[in-house]
DNA sequence: TTTTCACTTAACAATTTGATAATATTAATA
DNA sequence: TATTAATATTATCAAATTGTTAAGTGAAAA
């Protein structure tokens, strides 16, 4: 599920790359360098990354032509793009924006503010992707309320697919009844234990699979 | 459908309410002022902003405070939300972007990058919707409001059109009832729940085509 | 003014869902 | 094995939810 985000760099000054690719692979990225605007679109392209970094002042293709030019490109037109520059000019921080850049950061590069600001736009981008998890050959996908078993859709009622969902969203956990109670129901309602029950009898039998494990006296759990 | 934009801006510093409020009016959106986080709270509830604009200091409830309270609520979960800050401080940019900012902006404040700023979000958060889609042989045209079935011309109303056009959007996905009308009522506007599904009933009859499909208890979606 | 149209609502029908009770079954333990 | 506590199963019914039709409202067009 984790697999880490990519960044390419791009500046012509080998401390920068460098300070940014340290801080940025102990954050737990991946990240690739470019030391000039060319070798950066060429870069991309094969590496794909989710976020560049882009040095405005470069030899050559400056930050803002890269990133018109990858903007240009289907694939980079949703990727996240910052620039960087040394330029404390407003003007340019406007053009900046403007050709499709997400963010810019001044340097000097304070390093925890790069990294913040980094995790802050990955996490804003997070709700995109599909909330959808995979066991086997049995899809749950929270946003279309659907369950596919061995690509046949199978119908579940809310509390059904509430219910499944809760136990699919950490498989092996136990979740205990109070757990699920609080989680399904709310502290608002109360209902009866056997409520449960019967609803996880619903969805093994509509599933007819043997994927919800009881642990008597504590819970229930998903075995993906 | 959702006209402009709703910006509320917290700050107890009413040149600043002023100036922030003058130019995004004139940049088109619509903006709520609040002269501190309390009222900030009461506002956003009611005003239900797309973007909110915190001053980090404030007397009573600093901006801070303000944001991790309205990021507890769900209806402000994804609500961009951006630190206005006097302090040129590392710790407290960092602190805000963990708080659950999406960025934040330095006094004194350049109107111009702040509309840069603010028109880059929007852009990003864009759904970015075709202007045209086609499922099988049913097209939507949003563009020209129309819709063709079978190369025969559909006539939609406005409201039928635009709740069609929605559930095209994101084909599969489960849109609930309450997103429904926040998308196509707005808040202002409050109207029944029948009112939905007789609009739905039009569509389904008009175009005489099984493509949206209940969700009992949750809400529609379209299927292509 | 009258007509038309989009939109909303009310009222009721149709359907689905979810909770419970009653009973059966299972698993742990004495 | 007998006992017991916990869970599984089943059928049933009330409540929640949606579908449908017809009628009301107000604004724009004829």
């Amino acid at each position: 599920m984790n697999t880490s985000k990519k960044i390419l760099i791009a500046d012509d000054e080998q401390d920068i790359l460098e300070i940014l690719q340290f801080n940025l692979e102990a954050e737990g990225y991946l990240v690739a360098t470019a030391k000039n605007g060319e070798v950066a679109i060429e870069i991309a392209k094969s590496f794909a990354p989710d976020l560049i970094i882009l040095d405005i002042m470069m030899p050559g293709k400056n930050g803002m032509d890269v990133c018109k030019q990858l903007r240009s490109i289907d694939t980079f037109k949703n990727t996240l793009i910052i620039f960087l520059t040394a330029i404390k000019d407003e003007s340019n921080e406007i053009k900046g924006l403007e050709t499709g850049a997400d963010d810019y950061l001044t340097k000097p590069i304070r390093p925890k503010v790069l990294i913040s600001k980094i995790n802050s736009l990955f996490r804003r981008m997070l709700p995109e992707k599909n909330p959808a998890t995979q066991f086997g050959n049995l899809f749950i996908d929270r946003e279309k309320y659907s369950v596919r078993l061995n690509n046949t859709d199978v119908v579940l009622a809310r509390k059904e697919f509430e219910l499944l969902s809760l136990l699919a969203s950490k498989p092996g956990k136990v979740f205990l009844r109070n757990e699920i109670l609080q989680k399904i129901w709310g502290t608002e309602v109360i209902v009866g234990d056997r409520t449960i029950d019967v609803h996880i009898r619903k969805i093994r039998q509509k599933l007819n699979l043997d994927c919800i494990t009881t642990v008597k006296g504590v819970g229930y759990k998903f075995e993906g």
